[in-house]
RNA sequence: GGGCGAGUGGCGGAAUGGCAGACGCGCUGGCUUCAGGUGCCAGUGAGGGCAACCUCGUGGGGGUUCAAGUCCCCCCUCGCCCACCA
């Protein structure tokens, strides 16, 4: 028994031993305070330090169910976010209760800028809101009840975590993709490959391969650097003044603007790390085949990879002999009809191919007339020259944001080069443009323009009046531009009458004879770029030496722990976009330099100041968990292959890795995509044994709330406001209006967890966020609906527990059958359905068996044992602490955390006899009640039989008669 | 513009093609209480009827079926994702 049972109730005649919000409160305190001291959720490990009594679990099948770890925010977690996490643990606790060793942690995520921008609000070091928002948030996890093993618990910025996340990326710096075993190897491989002369090197000055023994060794430390994982690259970035740093392409969004922040971001070329992600584009597709994923989640990584098949081909320069312009297209069965050429405006050929002087016949929008009234500077007739005309409308193309190029409408615009390029399937010559909508970051660059078959195409050559040549036959009647859809080809040669598939093999076939071309694959994904210009992060475990070369720090100096700075916040500026990065911990005199020995002696190198962006702690922490206090790597090989194994029951294949996931669909490509990629590296090298780390994933909703906002659309705080739909809603005597959105600050709609755990008790929030509805579904907070809940777990008490003088009103005497078969039909849907994690559904079926017991002791005065045995057993993985208590009160001496779950007697789900319902005509017009077993002629014959049945049939005959056993009879007439 | 998903009482939501609205909130009536309610009991889709019952009813329109919230076609509304990707 709980001390607190002995606390005088708040309410002044409550009976003293109601389960109230006090009883609850003092229950709760005990048992997660005795949980804490008997090590109840530990989870032991098959070896090493965490083995712990592994024998108690030997031989039971592992799971480990996850969920995607918080950033420890200062605002302390709302009711909001604990969604998903009781979500696991109630399917963690049924779990454990049917037999498994459930794997079960809690961790934080809390380097990155969410954690630096509230440092930076308060003034105060990262690390000491981090540590202090840490154990504000474990308090309040603690407070919900939560089964976690929290020896197991990470933090992303503790030097012992982040130690590991340097290690894994030495890892990637110390490898290199082979991409005809299309896996990782460790980069020494490479060199002895190049050294034994297996393979030769190929580069811009040597394009048919040069030995490695004829190459500079600063030239070779090139080479093998321009292999590796994780890469030092100066191409366009996108920079964000407004945050200080630079973002992943992942993290802007389609207005240009950083996802967080919403500040402006333009693109400008900056040297930076990046993460060769595209090497692993193949697989990071065909390997979502082999993971339980959502659909839309699988769809929105295909999408965000952008796989495309097609074809190279090479336009021949007019003029420049040897010269060629590669395009893609995924359509080369349209080469006929390519009558012009369009690059985009940064691509580095334009410089070589633009002509001296305007062609006499070059018409006036060609040279830009069309541009006059939107570009300064520009003659109402078009610029002078094709290099004026290049230079002017690359200024113009640079001006514009992503933003400003989606709201002009998607007008087509560009400028002639002057120069030809040569259609090598018919010797035509067809002018060179440039023009904004050719992106430089997808496929090559430039691209044929089929204006017959393109849309774009065909608006550019409507605005510039380019040829139109059709080569694939419209149907008759079509009366649209471009045409996309099949049909024959035309107009194209060999290829005509074939249609769009046979076509393009056809021409492939062709390109790849002739060598003007080849199949191949283009990608949207772009190479990771992972460096940031901010303090709260990793710090990369690079230097660099004196010739601005980078070298791995040794793995015994790990971890390259974070400086204490003064001055540790970015620099920013949100008007300046000539801004430059500024990495903090330039900032760090001491620290910037170090004198190490990296063989030949010990020597002064510069230290890399960048840090890593805030998914690199998420790519794996998962993996930590698992073996948290091993010092010589980032998880044992035993305990790995013990977790991560992944064998279905019924032997069919599987990714393995993670049992279940649960998180926010907002990660359904950024963290998912990245951490994906991180495990196929380690698992290429052998540092894991699954091809992915997480088998099935599901996405909880997340929770609304109602929001209000005053006459000038200010948002007042939703606590303060009352009225109702009827009458309106009113704050401070205003009148506000309602919508609902997501809880948090900006509404000001948060509900804490306090405010319930004071009103009613942690389980019975626990209850409430199960039962508001399927967890994968968004829904609205209404705090007034959880005294249903509360009520519930009351009348349960109730039922089992006298609440005048607190002793049992429990009897030995069996269930009458009524009773017992609706328990046994309760325990095998309360099965079914937190299998299937729709939990709503299993408290409903647990207050129904409630309701019919709280008849039964009106009846009788008391539980049967059975019964009240069942129901707590059934109740704990839901509400953990009452059950506890009430398992207790029962007489139990061991946690009902580790008590078997209940089994349903299978023969007391069939009744005896059936009511079914009789349709006639398809209305239900009687119910009859036969043998669950009788045979189809006994149940028609019942019905007919039935009195209700006859008058509604009115003597007329029954043409036709539908018996189905156990479900219902229809009779036609 | 493209893709995906969803529309069921006053509200949140249940329903292997087989009795629509389980369960909960709210509401109505009653009990308990000096009073209040975070207590208890009963009722509660709409309309009609004293009643047994009858009619209508799952965004709208068609269809398949003995039987449709569920399957098929068209339309409307909302949400999410992508958006000049060659």
């Amino acid at each position: 028994m709980s001390e607190g049972a002995d606390e005088p109730s708040t309410t002044t005649d409550a009976p003293k031993f109601r389960y109230d919000a006090a009883l609850a409160n003092s229950i709760e305190r005990h048992w997660q305070e005795t949980w804490a001291a008997q090590g109840t959720y530990h989870t032991p490990n098959p070896s090493g330090p965490l083995r712990d009594d592994f024998e108690r679990v030997e031989g039971r099948p592992k799971l480990y169910v996850l969920d995607m770890f918080p950033y420890p925010s200062g605002e302390g977690l709302h009711v909001g976010h604990p969604l998903g996490y009781i979500g696991t643990d109630v399917y963690a606790r049924f779990k454990r209760m049917t037999g498994y060793n459930v794997m079960h942690v809690m961790g934080f995520d809390s380097f990155g800028l969410p954690a630096e921008q509230h440092a930076v609000q308060t003034g105060t070091h990262p690390r000491v809101t981090t540590e202090r928002n840490v154990e504000n948030y474990k308090r309040q996890m603690r407070a919900i009840g939560f089964g976690y093993d929290w020896r197991r618990s990470v933090n992303t910025s503790d030097p012992t975590f982040y130690k590991w996340t340097q290690w894994i990326f030495l890892q990637l710096f110390n490898s290199w993709f082979d991409a005809d075993e299309q896996r990782a190897r460790p980069i020494s491989a490479l060199v002895e490959e190049f050294e034994s002369g297996t393979r030769v090197v190929i580069d811009d000055d040597h394009p048919d391969g040069v030995e490695w023994t004829a190459l500079s060794d600063r030239r070779r430390r090139e080479v093998i650097d321009d292999h590796r994982l994780a890469y030092i690259d100066e191409a366009p970035v996108n920079w964000c003044p407004g945050l200080g740093t630079v973002l992943a392409n992942e993290e802007v969004t389609s207005e240009g603007r950083s996802e967080r922040g919403n500040f402006p971001v333009f693109r400008r070329p900056l040297k930076q790390w990046k993460l060769r992600i595209t090497a692993y584009a193949e697989r990071l597709i065909a390997d979502l085949d082999l993971v339980d994923w959502p659909e839309p989640v699988k769809l929105m990584q295909r999408n965000w990879i952008g796989r495309s098949e097609g074809a190279r081909i090479d336009f021949p320069i007019a003029n420049q002999p040897g010269e060629a312009i590669s395009v893609f297209t995924t359509r080369p069965d349209t080469v006929f009809g390519a009558t012009f050429m369009v690059l985009a405006p940064e691509h580095p050929l334009v410089d070589h191919i633009v002509a001296g002087s305007w062609g006499d016949n070059d018409p006036p929008s060609w040279r830009g007339s069309g541009l006059a009234g939107l570009v300064d500077g520009v003659p109402a007739t078009g610029w002078d020259s094709p290099s004026e005309a290049v230079a002017g409308y690359r200024r113009h193309a640079s001006m514009k944001s992503d933003l400003e190029r989606q709201v002009e409408s998607r007008q087509k615009t560009g400028v002639f080069t002057g120069a030809y390029c040569i259609n090598p399937v018919n010797g035509e010559h067809i002018p060179i443009f440039i023009a904004d909508y050719v992106l430089m970051g997808y496929g090559t660059g430039a691209i044929m323009a089929v204006p017959g078959q393109d849309e774009r195409d065909w608006e550019f050559a409507e605005a510039f009046d380019l040829r139109i040549v059709r080569t694939v036959q419209p149907p008759s009647g079509f009366d649209g531009r471009a045409f996309t859809g099949e049909g024959p080809a035309i107009n194209s040669d060999f290829l005509n009458g074939l249609g769009i598939t046979d076509a393009k093999q056809a021409i492939i076939r062709w390109l790849e004879e002739k060598g003007r071309g080849e199949g191949t694959v283009t990608y949207k994904l772009r190479d990771w770029l992972f460096s940031r210009q901010r303090y709260w992060g990793e710090p990369f475990p690079i230097v660099f030496d004196e010739d601005d070369m980078p070298l791995a720090v040794p793995e015994s100096m790990l971890p390259v722990e974070l400086p204490d700075l003064e001055d540790w916040t970015p620099t920013t500026s949100v008007e300046d976009e000539d801004s430059i990065p500024e990495p903090p911990l330039g900032r760090a005199t001491q620290w910037r330099e170090v004198e190490i020995d990296l063989g030949g002696g010990p020597k002064v190198y510069r230290r890399e100041l960048n840090t890593m962006p805030q998914w690199a702690g998420s790519c794996w922490y998962y993996l930590r968990y698992l073996d948290p206090t091993n010092e010589n790597a980032f998880v044992g090989a035993e305990v790995e292959r013990y977790w991560m194994r992944g064998a279905r029951p019924d032997g069919s294949p599987k990714a393995g890795g993670v049992d279940l996931y649960v998180g926010g669909v907002e990660h359904a490509v950024l963290h998912l995509l990245y951490s994906r990629f991180w495990h196929k590296v380690l698992f290429d090298l052998n540092h894991v044994s699954t091809p992915e780390p997480f088998q099935r994933l599901f996405n909880q909703g997340m929770i609304q709330a109602a929001a209000y906002a005053d006459e000038r659309g200010v948002y007042v705080e939703a606590g303060e406001v009352a009225g109702d739909e009827q009458a309106g809603f009113f704050h401070a005597g205003r009148p506000v209006t309602r919508e609902f959105g997501k809880m948090g600050k900006s509404l000001k709609n948060s509900v804490s967890p306090e405010e319930i755990y004071d009103a009613y008790g942690a389980d019975t929030l626990r209850l409430y966020e199960m039962a508001m509805g399927p967890l994968d579904q968004d829904r609205p907070w209404n705090t007034r609906d959880i005294i249903g809940v509360h009520r519930f777990l009351q009348r349960l008490w109730r039922n089992l527990v006298d609440e005048e003088v607190g002793g049992l009103r429990v009897s030995t005497s069996p269930p009458p059958a009524d009773l017992k078969r609706t328990l046994h039909r309760t325990i095998a849907g309360v099965r079914d359905d937190m299998d299937g994690l729709r939990f709503n559904t299993a408290v409903a079926k647990l207050i129904e068996l409630n309701n019919a017991l709280t008849k039964h002791v009106a009846e009788h005065g008391s539980t049967p044992r059975e019964v009240a045995d069942a129901l707590v057993l059934m109740l704990a993985p839901l509400a953990p602490h009452v059950a506890e208590e009430l398992w207790h009160h029962l007489g139990n001496e061991s946690s009902v955390v580790w008590s078997a779950f209940p089994s349903a007697d299978a023969s007391l789900l069939v009744d005896d006899t059936v009511e079914l319902p009789v349709q006639i005509n398809g209305k239900v017009r009687s119910r009859i009640t036969v043998a669950a077993a009788a045979s189809r002629d006994a149940i028609e014959a019942a019905a007919l039989a039935d009195p209700a049945v006859q008058s509604a049939l009115a003597g007329r005959p029954v043409q036709k008669a539908v018996i189905v056993p156990g479900r219902m009879v229809s009779l036609v007439v």
